[in-house]
RNA sequence: GCGGGUGUGGCGGAAUGGUAGACGCCGGGGACUUAAAAUCCCCUGAUCUUUGAUCGUGCGGGUUCGAGUCCCGCCGCCCGCACCA
């Protein structure tokens, strides 16, 4: 066939492309061909591509459409490749805003969550994504929330879910408790109110059951960021020392509810080995050092605010006025930074281990209750806060670590010296390394048993309650006389009534009048159904076991599990970089744990992508000094600057920041679909920025894209089956860039691709019509159908292809074709250009010498001078060294 | 403060120690057109004495025949953590 027949309808009347009738037809093809359905009997290999499920908050956004076009691409490529691949999506649905649209509207957050799921899945649809949609749930779903809640049980029945009482983040906004890393500066991260202290009965898991495997499972990450990894190390926070008792000049007697000020589920960290001596009264103080080494240095030791002892001496007026002043210190970073180290000196002492000696006690408002024992000892040689510390109270600062052995008792520079070197002023420990003095000081105390070593997590159990409506349900019952009895598993799920009111904070389930009415399932009598739901963390913790298998009767089935786990490539923002990302894994150890699957780790390689950004558009309100947004649709952007469409007068260019609502400057998905198509869209996400920065939005660049689509359409169209003749340096420009690009996507390099692609087809476009040519653009089609399919599938029918263009594999690579038989080779005199010449590949290095010798601007530069070396690296450059 | 990242034309960005600026955007010029849109072609780091040369990858040194790339010392910006003993 000479020439190709377009369907009017794909063309517009100047014969352009028209995304919209393409677009939807093959979106149509898609689902009715059922060619994106995962087939887990499927022979092929495995490919789990996975993104970060969205909370369905109404609309998508240009964040998403970016982080489900990179893994578009790949799941389309891998199955090009020859695998089976699942790429599925679906809705991470519980959560706060459904209340608060509840609150604000009056709709059920239920109704108003599947009004727009309905809504985002239809856009996700139009942007043709090659979705698995017959694995869809929600977390709303009470199939869904239902099996969680018997994992949940599973979990309890093996001891890592407890509950207890304790001192929780409260956010009197959102009348809810927040983990607490949902607290951000004091803050709730949501509602932004200062976060208060409250005492509640909460579930928790213990992630630190898990700790020191999570932690070294990081290590087997090879393919996550080393930034994730990094992060998720300092989270876990391990550290190792010794712990030990000073004996205290006076007991102390206990008062009631000392020790329990210790604010947050810190203290579902196991209590320390070596508990203060004596029953009801304090006469040894446990501190815990990473230190022990410079123990000979301590020259004072110090406890927080609310530890025992400051308690128990706070019916000194003095000592109150202090511990409330400490606590008045604000959380907020600079606060903290500025904070200037104070203590408050007490009348006890603590015996020093070795010397004896004793110690001044104090008060210190750098010292944190939830860490280690609440207790230090004071090192100020050796440790900043405590340098600062004893300068300011004219306490002794001892150097016992001396790079320089020699130069033991210089005096000091202003701060400590936290670097390596040989133990000095040091008793039995002088002469030794730091490692070898820390193991002999805990040998020591061990071995006389006033310490040992010890392990602390800067990691705390996790605490899951949350006092909301829209989440799973805890699925637990209190009785009386059975205590806390799990809802038997033929019960679940516990549904969530639909009959609620939100017309005043706080918990919708607790002031239900019926539903927390229950009989106890083991003794019968009348009981109280749990009121609490679990943070929407545990619904985002196992989706991705669910997608992989979705029997009825339970939560997955864990052959199925082992078929697709662990996800090849997880996608998505670097905000979840600890929290989603560590409870994801904690939960798949722990199901693991409790025999339910044999994954260890969920993701093998995970991908954090970079925002999309837009330049802001704002003016000075005079009235009130603050700044007035504009959206880009209210403004004429020109290069030399923009104005407001409404009084054609300037708006200032802000710099290039996220999308966001506050700032305006966010772009509609759905607008640019309906105006460029889905494949302009799909191809500016994956043009020009690395995928893991940012990506600057402009409209400028939106047309380029456009264009593009239909500069290969007029490509393709031009698309000769018969054409004859040989382009060798075309076939070889065509199979270079084949290996190319797919190596590119391998890599994530998306941009990459994309640059080799304008460049095949520009060589394309210029050359004259041929068998190669024809080689080329069917080499492209193939190679764009992953990035802009609807286009890809439209040219692949027109040119004859079988079948869809999804399903046909990647084009071979001619590996002869992929070395070119000529090599431009520099030519350099003292490391400077001075020319270029064509020579065959592979040539001599005398040949390229002699080449290089007779080159006119070589011998220029070289003017005569005497050549002493001659450097020649084949394939690439002579250098002339004179 | 600690940890990590990053710095290349007007902009986004390419470059196994070997031709810096691929590719795209913007801009300029031209062709086609009655005109516009669309499309196509050419130019587009700076400077100069312009068939050529000099400078040029945040700054200052160094290694090398040759450095954006490696080493040492700084600076800016971005992100994370933050009195963690």
């Amino acid at each position: 066939m000479t020439d190709i027949r377009i369907d009017p309808s794909v063309v517009d009347g100047r014969g352009r492309f028209d995304p919209s009738t393409a677009d939807g037809r093959w979106q149509r093809a898609w689902a009715a061909a059922e060619t994106f359905t995962a087939d887990s009997d499927s022979t092929k290999p495995k490919s789990y591509i996975l993104e970060m499920f969205p909370y369905p908050s109404g609309r998508i956004h240009m964040g998403h459409v970016r982080n489900y076009t990179m893994g578009d691409v790949l799941a389309r490529y891998q199955k090009m490749r020859g695998y089976e691949v699942l790429h599925p999506m679906g809705w991470d649905a519980f959560g706060m805003p459904a209340e608060n649209a509840a609150m604000e509207k009056g709709v059920h957050p239920g109704g108003w969550t599947r009004q727009n799921i309905a809504q985002m899945k239809s856009q996700l649809q139009r942007i043709g994504f090659a979705l698995d949609w017959t694995r869809e749930f929600a977390t709303c779903d009470p199939e869904y929330y239902g099996h969680e809640q018997a994992l949940f049980v599973d979990l309890y029945e093996a001891g890592l879910v407890y509950r207890k009482e304790s001192t929780v983040n409260w956010d009197p906004v959102d009348m809810t408790v927040l983990a607490n890393e949902q607290v951000i500066d004091g803050k709730g991260w949501r509602s932004g109110a200062e976060v208060e202290k409250r005492k509640l009965n909460q579930w928790f898991l213990k992630i630190t059951d898990f700790a020191e495997d999570l932690l070294a499972g990081l290590g087997s990450l090879e393919d996550w960021p080393e930034k994730v990894r990094l992060m998720q190390e300092n989270w876990i926070g391990k550290s190792q020392g010794l712990e030990f008792s000073f004996e205290l000049s006076e007991s102390l007697p206990l008062r009631e509810g000392v020790g329990d000020g210790c604010a947050t589920p810190a203290d579902a960290v196991p209590p320390p080995p070596t508990p203060p001596h004596g029953e009801g009264s304090l006469q040894r103080l446990p501190v815990y050092t990473t230190r022990p080494d410079t123990i000979f240095g301590a020259s004072f030791v110090a406890v927080a605010a609310d530890h025992p002892i400051a308690q128990s001496l706070a019916h000194d007026p003095e000592v109150a006025a202090f511990i409330e002043a400490c606590k008045r210190g604000g959380t907020k970073a600079a606060e903290v930074e500025t904070a200037e180290k104070l203590g408050y000196l007490t009348s006890l002492t603590a015996k020093h281990p070795f010397t004896g000696e004793p110690l001044p006690l104090f008060i210190a408002n750098f010292v944190l209750m939830e860490y280690g024992t609440g207790a230090v000892m004071g090192v100020p040689g050796h440790d900043q806060r405590d340098f600062e510390f004893a300068t300011k109270y004219g306490l002794p600062i001892t150097r016992v670590v001396a790079a320089d052995p020699a130069r033991a008792d210089d005096p000091f520079a202003g701060e400590a010296e936290a670097g390596d070197g040989v133990i000095v002023n040091s008793g039995f420990l002088n002469g030794m390394s730091v490692d070898d003095a820390i193991q002999a000081v805990i040998s020591r105390a061990e071995a006389d048993g006033w310490g040992e070593g010890r392990t602390v997590w800067r990691l705390r159990d996790w605490g899951v309650s949350r006092q909301r409506y829209w989440g799973t349900p805890i699925p637990f019952i209190h009785c009386e006389t059975c205590g806390v009895v799990p809802v038997p598993k033929a019960q679940l799920p516990v549904v969530l009534p639909e009959d609620v009111s939100f017309d005043i904070p706080g918990n919708p389930l607790e002031r239900h009048p019926t539903w927390k009415h229950v009989d106890c399932p083991k003794c019968g009598a009348r009981a109280r159904r749990e009121t609490d739901t679990l943070d929407t963390f545990v619904d985002s913790s196992w989706y991705f076991l669910r997608f992989a298998s979705q029997p009825a009767d339970r939560p997955f089935d864990p052959e199925e599990v082992a078929k697709w786990l662990p996800v090849q490539h997880y996608i998505g923002g670097v905000e979840h970089a600890i929290l989603h990302l560590l409870y994801a894994r904690f939960w798949t150890r722990a199901l693991a744990h409790i025999g339910k699957i044999t994954v260890q780790e969920p993701f093998a390689a995970l991908f954090t992508q970079g925002m999309v950004t837009h330049e802001t558009y704002s003016r000075v309100d005079e009235a009130r000094g603050v700044p007035v947004f504009f959206g880009p649709e209210e403004v004429d952007r020109t290069s030399e600057g923009a104005t407001l469409l409404t009084d054609s007068a300037p708006v200032d260019v802000g710099r290039v920041i996220k999308m966001s609502k506050s700032k305006k400057n966010v772009v509609d998905p759905d607008a640019i679909i309906a105006r460029h198509g889905a494949d302009a869209v799909r191809w500016f996400m994956l043009s020009d920025s690395p995928p893991e920065r940012d990506l600057p939005w402009s409209d400028a660049g939106i047309e380029g894209c456009s264009r593009f689509v239909q500069r290969l359409w007029r490509l393709f169209s031009a698309y000769d089956a018969g054409a004859v003749g040989e382009d060798k340096s075309l076939d070889r420009k065509t199979h270079q860039t084949i290996a190319a690009v797919a190596a590119d996507i391998e890599a994530l390099g998306f941009n990459k691709a994309v640059a080799r692609i304008y460049e095949l087809t520009g060589a394309a476009e210029k050359s004259a019509p041929s068998a190669s040519r024809s080689a080329a653009i069917r080499a492209l089609v193939h190679m764009v159908a992953p990035m802009m399919p609807h286009l890809a599938e439209e040219v692949w029918a027109k040119i004859g292809g079988e079948g869809l263009i999804a399903d046909a594999p990647w084009p071979a690579v001619d590996p002869a074709l992929l070395v070119d038989d000529e090599v431009t080779i520099a030519l350099q005199h003292m490391g400077k250009l001075r020319d270029t010449i064509t020579a065959p590949k592979g040539a001599s290095k005398d040949a390229l010498e002699a080449l290089a010798l007779a080159s006119a601007n070589l011998q220029r530069s070289i003017d005569g001078a005497a050549v002493r070396k001659v450097i020649v690296v084949p394939d690439r450059l002579v250098n002339i060294v004179t």
